[in-house]
DNA sequence: CATCGTACTCAAAGCGCTTTGAAAAATCGA
DNA sequence: TCGATTTTTCAAAGCGCTTTGAGTACGATG
């Protein structure tokens, strides 16, 4: 059933039906009721292709989906996206999921790039070649993240840099000199922003950043495992870490067991929580401090800022950072050897 | 620029650059590499929208996302997510996500749904109301999993009642007869695939399953360890378990830890493995024995089935089963006080 | 020479919807 | 009652593409 055929059984035009479904206020209210009866009884619904090529937008919003060689997709993408849903749900559009692989092939993807009103760029890298692609063709974009461009863009990003400098204050506060950092990969602009910040609190207390005490990956349980082995048996152990993902924490928490230590009494441990509810920082023993944020609320808020520049939207007026929350709990301590 | 454009620009017709653009043989190999040139220094593209009005299939297929009031989405679905990017970029076809909700609204839904060539309906409950309204709706659609159905529909499913069998067999045969399961909410199905896997292998040697030998519920890290931690503090505790998914078998450890007790020395776990690569049996003390499967590979598989059924492909030639194998490892042990 | 093939190319008709500009019907004031 | 509004309805023109049914040009065939 289309809409020809439906307006020919109601006897109406076209146009009539059409404007009656979409609330047009030129209809009477007569006419509109037994419409959208007939529509509804009718199982009526407008071709969605016909729509979209007649009214020029799509409806559509873009999420790109990183993913290459054996490059996994992070858990977390899946917290951000049932924050996505809300949205999408709610405001009908639709959201089209496009896979963006590690090696550029322009031609075939701008063909996808253009077949929504925007797109959201997930995880972006320091150095983003999508967003200057996004650019020159002219399809808007917002990231979930920054990165590294003069012209001003779109973005919803947390204080990754503050929240971390923060984190490391805090350590040093309570005593600690010998800080590590267990990170994602650093081409990652949020990983990126939470090394500066962990070395910049460092240098501004007069303390080093030695390389051995950071490791950068992917961040599985696994891998955490192996880096926090590594940087516990070095000849002079950093007191306290602090690490990327809850995740990796868990990964963490095994390796100081298997050395024999305690998280907290021996090894301060800072983790940064997405609030993925599957693994809850209080649920650890001991609780563990965290550097919060809500990735789902992050999902929330970048889709309807995808959908208002779908709609024309300023740039400028969608940058925000947000801030991060520190939330203490047992996993931090003073060193060993200090006393209150 | 539109084809309007780019065919005036070379002085041919419309038709003439579509069919070079399409590889149509009616068509000058001289022509057309003109074409072709011109359409990449002009970054021309296909309107997609008219396109799919023109042709009438949307090169889209869909992909429900499970969602309803505080439920999350499931991290696994991250990992099925990038076994379906593989075929969607292969194919140039697009993936739309179509969140649904707990509580049905069959007429918004229907629209997202009719925009599709085919959907994914990914991790189906045993009464799913989907199945009938895609049905009606004559959208073709498969099945991640299976569901009660009458009527033969397409899936891709593996052996999850063989498999819990198995497992369960395994561990009576090594003299455990008191095995409990913790599982994932009973309404899901391959979650009652387990149970009665679990079941019939327990039934099949005379031995029980006491109501109070399972729990099923949201898997959670926490939910597992709480799940684990209730089990073993019963009076006559079971002496090995099954769960259904890696992270509850490290809430599982968890609470085998607080308590005591060992992994395999006390309490033989077997888990199952989708192969999400954050977290792997192997690296767990002791490395978990599994039945294994791989959740990528079934994205993978299934877009090409989605993809098939949107072509018009034969529901009957679209149902399988993946067998899933049992990886013995250490975490099962013959129970305390049995000798081999 | 007329006829037929072959290789190309084209104008125009959809696909199903929205929206414009105009006409018909209804309402109103005088 | 008539003209001026206002409300309601309509036919038709796109949106940008694919595809049908018809050409044109050219060389080969009877």
């Amino acid at each position: 059933m289309n809409l020809k055929q439906l307006a020919e059984h109601l006897g109406l035009s076209q146009t009539t039906v059409s404007r009656a479904l979409n609330g047009y206020p030129e209809v009477g209210e007569e006419t509109r009721k037994r419409v959208a009866e007939a529509a509804l009884t009718h199982g009526y619904h407008p071709n969605s292709n016909a729509r979209r090529l007649a009214l020029g937008r799509t409806g559509t919003i873009g999420l790109t989906l990183p993913f290459g060689h054996s490059m996994s997709i992070d858990p977390l993408f899946a917290e951000f996206l049932s924050g996505l849903a809300v949205g999408i749900t709610e405001n009908e559009s639709d959201l089209l999921i496009i896979p963006v692989k590690a090696e550029p092939d322009p031609i075939q993807r701008m063909a996808r790039l253009k077949s929504v009103d925007a797109i959201i760029v997930s995880s972006p890298m320091r150095e983003e070649p999508l967003v200057n692609q996004l650019r020159s063709m002219k399809v808007p974009f917002v990231l979930h993240g920054r990165t590294n461009s003069i012209e001003p863009y779109a973005y919803l990003d947390i204080d990754n840099d503050g929240a971390f400098q923060r984190a490391t204050d805090l350590l040093i506060d309570l005593g600690h000199t010998r800080i590590g950092l267990i990170n994602a990969t650093p081409w990652l602009n949020f990983a990126a922003d939470r090394e500066a910040g962990w070395r910049r609190a460092l240098e501004a207390r007069g303390l080093s950043a030695p390389p051995s005490y950071l490791r950068s990956g992917i961040l599985t349980e696994e891998s955490s495992y192996r880096f926090a082995h590594d940087i516990l048996s070095l000849a002079e152990p950093p007191t306290a870490l602090l690490c990327s993902s809850m995740l990796s924490a868990l990964g963490i928490g095994r390796a100081v067991a298997d050395l024999g230590l305690t998280i907290g009494a021996d090894v301060s441990l800072i983790a940064h929580d997405d609030g993925v509810p599957s693994i809850r920082p209080t649920t650890m023993v001991p609780p563990l401090t965290t550097t919060f944020s809500s990735l789902r609320k992050a999902g929330e808020h970048i889709e309807s800022v995808a959908r208002a520049l779908g709609t024309g939207a300023n740039v400028a007026d969608h940058q925000e950072i947000w801030p991060v929350d520190i939330v203490f709990r047992g996993s931090v301590q003073r060193p060993r050897g200090r006393k209150g």
